[in-house]
Parts: C-alpha cells; sequence; structure tokens
DNA sequence: CTATTATTAGAGTATATACTCTAGGTAGTC
DNA sequence: GACTACCTAGAGTATATACTCTAATAATAG
C-alpha cells in the first residue's frame, strides 16, 4: 500500500480513537514509523489530510444515500439507508466531533460540508417522499417533511456525541454496537406517528430490534449516586 | 467587581466568541489586561475556569427547567421553557461546541455533565407528561416519551452547532436571533403529531412565529453557487 | 548505464501554550 | 506601625506542535 494510504488510513484511526486534536502529524508518523518529512511530502498539512478523509467520507455517504428513482422504496431500503448511515458515521465519527474546529480551519471543507449537508437534507426529505409513495407513511407537506427530515439529521449526526457524553469513562471502547444502533431506533421514533396502519407493526417490529436493553439505557435514571469514578 | 468574576465572564466571552480551543490562559490575561501569574493566583488551571462557568449554566438551566407541579402546565410555559433553553444555549454557546474534549479533559465535569444531561431528559419527560395531563398533547407511553424527551435533547443542544455549520462564513456574528429561535419551530415540529385537537391550532401558531424566513433558510437548495466565500 | 524523478530520513525551527516563581504591593487590624 | 492575608506583575520555562530543509536513497525511463 502506497504511503500516501497508510498516512490517510492512520490518520482516521488515530483521529477516530483519540479525537483530532490530541492527534498531532507527529503522532501520525510515529505510529506508520516514517518520518514527518515523508508525511509531509505526501500532503501539505494536516488540514489536507482532514480534507482528503471527508472526500472519502462524503463519497461513502452520498453512495449509501444514492435513492432509486425507477423503483418504489421498501422497508428493507430504509433499513439498509439507516444501517448504512451509522456505519458510516461510527467510520468516521472523528470528524463530526470536532466539526466546528475544523469548518473554521478551511474554508474549502466548509463550503463542501456546506452542499454535503444539504444534498444529505435533500435525501432524507427524499427517502420521507418514497416512503409516503409506497404508503409506509402518511404523505406530509413539503414543509412539514424538510422540518422533519432536518430534525433526523440532527439526531443521526450527533448520536454519537451524545453517546460519548453518556458515558462515565472516555474510553470509547465501551462504546457498543448495541448503542450505535440505538441510533436508528430514535430515528425511528421520529417517524412513528406517520406511519401508515399497513405498515405500523412492520416499522415497530423493526424499531424494537433496535431497542436499548435495559442494563445498556443511557438515560436511566440517576436517583443513585450512579457509577463510581475511575480512571481520573 | 473582582478579578476572578472577571476572568469567569472574559473566559466564557472569549470561549464563546472564538472557541475554548482557540482561547488560551494567556488570551484571557492579555483579554483583562492582568498578568497570567494573576489569573493562575485565582484558577489552578484552565480546567478549573471551565468547570466553574459550567456550574453557572448548570444552575441557570436547573433554574428554568423547574416544573411547578402544583398546578398543571400551560402553553405559556411550554414558551417560557423553550425560549430559556435557547437563551442558555446561547450564553454559553462554547461549551456544546468542544463537549467531549471538556469532558475528556476533566472527569468531574464528565460526571456531572452526565447527571446534567440526565435532569434534563427528565425535565423533558416530565414536561410531556404534564402537557398531556393538561390535554395540550395525547398521553404517550412511558417508553415513547423517554425515547422523544432523548430526540427533543438532541435537536436542542445541536441546533447551534447545526446553525454554524450551514453558515458560508465562520463569523459568529452573521448568527441571527431568528435563526436561533428556528431551533424552537424545530423542537416544536417534533410535537406536531402528538397534539390534541382542542390546542392544534394554538401550537401551531406559535411554532409559526419562529418560522425561519425564506432568505435565511439554511435547507435552502443549493443548485446555485452560494454565497462566495468572504473573510478567509 | 545514466539521468531524472519520486520517496524517505531525520535533525531542526519558530511559535505557542499551560503554567511557575519570585518579588512586591495593598488593605485591613490590632 | 507592624503584622498578616490577600492580590498582582511579569519574566521565565518545559513541553508540544506544525512544519521545513537538506541530503540520501530507491524507482523508473531512455
Amino acid at each position: 500500500m502506497k504511503t500516501r494510504d497508510k498516512i490517510l488510513l492512520s490518520s482516521l484511526d488515530l483521529f477516530n480513537e483519540r479525537g483530532e486534536r490530541n492527534v498531532t502529524t507527529n503522532h501520525i508518523a510515529a505510529h506508520l514509523a516514517i518520518s514527518p518529512g515523508n508525511l509531509y511530502y505526501h500532503f501539505r498539512n494536516k488540514s489536507d489530510i482532514i480534507y482528503e478523509i471527508f472526500l472519502e467520507y462524503e463519497k461513502l455517504v452520498d453512495f449509501y444515500l444514492d435513492i432509486p428513482e425507477n423503483r418504489p422504496i421498501t422497508l428493507d431500503d430504509l433499513t439498509f439507508y439507516l444501517e448504512s448511515v451509522f456505519d458510516g458515521l461510527w467510520s468516521y465519527r472523528f470528524f463530526h466531533r470536532d466539526l466546528e474546529y475544523l469548518l473554521d480551519s478551511d474554508q474549502r471543507l466548509r463550503q463542501d460540508y456546506r452542499e454535503f449537508t444539504n444534498r444529505c437534507l435533500t435525501a432524507i426529505s427524499r427517502i420521507f417522499e418514497k416512503l409516503a409513495e409506497a404508503g409506509i407513511i402518511e404523505p406530509q407537506p413539503e414543509e412539514l417533511r424538510s422540518a422533519m427530515s432536518l430534525n433526523v439529521w440532527l439526531v443521526i449526526t450527533n448520536w454519537m456525541a451524545f453517546l460519548k457524553t453518556a458515558h462515565a469513562s472516555e474510553a470509547s471502547a465501551s462504546l457498543t454496537l448495541t448503542e450505535l444502533k440505538q441510533g436508528i431506533y430514535q430515528v425511528l421514533t421520529l417517524e412513528i406517528p406517520y406511519l401508515t396502519a399497513d405498515y405500523r407493526e412492520q416499522v415497530m417490529t423493526l424499531r424494537e430490534k433496535y431497542r436499548p436493553r435495559l442494563p445498556d439505557s443511557v438515560d436511566a435514571p440517576v436517583s443513585g449516586q450512579g457509577e463510581p469514578i475511575r480512571n481520573h
């Protein structure tokens, strides 16, 4: 594998694991056992590395969110969208964590991310439209649909961050797939009221699959003392 | 005003304006025209400053979210909660921006924030319950109510961040009150399906007040080139 | 084989950052 | 007036960070 690609991969891993803020170019080079000079031969600066990683992320999500226009949408499609998007979020989770800083540091990224967001919002809205066409949800006026899409976007893009903050320890290792996928549960919660009678059962069953098990519950009552603090 | 309090105020201002990451203790001291030594006489380190600011924030929100248990809840109460919470978010907006990093750097903060989140979720859930008791929304089973509360929390706490990313320029000055309050519009969108016939009109009218004006619309189509980039 | 280009090492640098240390002032109190 | 507790200045420091520079080594083309 090309050094350039190794740099991108390692950077992504380290960013995800420790947060972009805590990962320096020297760390990346050290992790790959290459020299800083070598790293800077392949990338002009840290921003460029991040930008290229974003392009990959963007491509991945755009690929997942390609809505077929020649056939009706199914519940399987919906499941696929949700699973894929959360997988993508997981793979590039560092990105949303430091988003504001990253956008402030790179105007290209800001511009591209803006357009990316708009594409996603459009896609979500289109999915709602097609779900309605398929008789899975009731059709909604454009204005409501776009407000709902925005809410879906907010829940999706911030679910990971919420999970991290809800945890008693900073170790990302403690994040379980169950918790991650509980994001799907939350998104489906948004759709419940709009389900048609025909599909209500099916979607509720689907949602149930992602329901958090009690011991993991993040919003459990805190009447007790909570876990004791470790590793401080 | 005591130097200690001036430090807290200036820090909050600078953090909000430029982001915690971009504000050093030296900046804070310089901004107040005091020496770094002076600053460190009053605070052991940067984390302590942030922690105290969080305590203020926490107190403010806890105060706002005090649910009266001796009388039914009204639509005015709901408006007050929403307005207050968004005002609070605005005043301490730096906090949610760098939340993950801050929690990773300070275990006290992590623990407190966890409990704070849980109190807020409980309060939101309680508001839903009382809205149902007041006949404003249909009563919902506990499980749905808590999932909905979590969604409300996600929308509220991340609305500001979304706005910032949706903007073409990094200048926070460009954030308008209209946009900020559009967060309320988004939250009320979540409640629409649950409104009772009796109150539907009223709530929809309330929501309409926060509806974004078209020129400011953040999710406007991007078919054009978008605004030209300035100040880069 | 040679000339050119691509890649790499690794020492080095300018700047920044969180924080320390010492010495000195100020305000109140007996 | 002297003692004490509080407050402040400002120079200084250890460490980190993003990035540069030079020289050497591989790879490739003709």
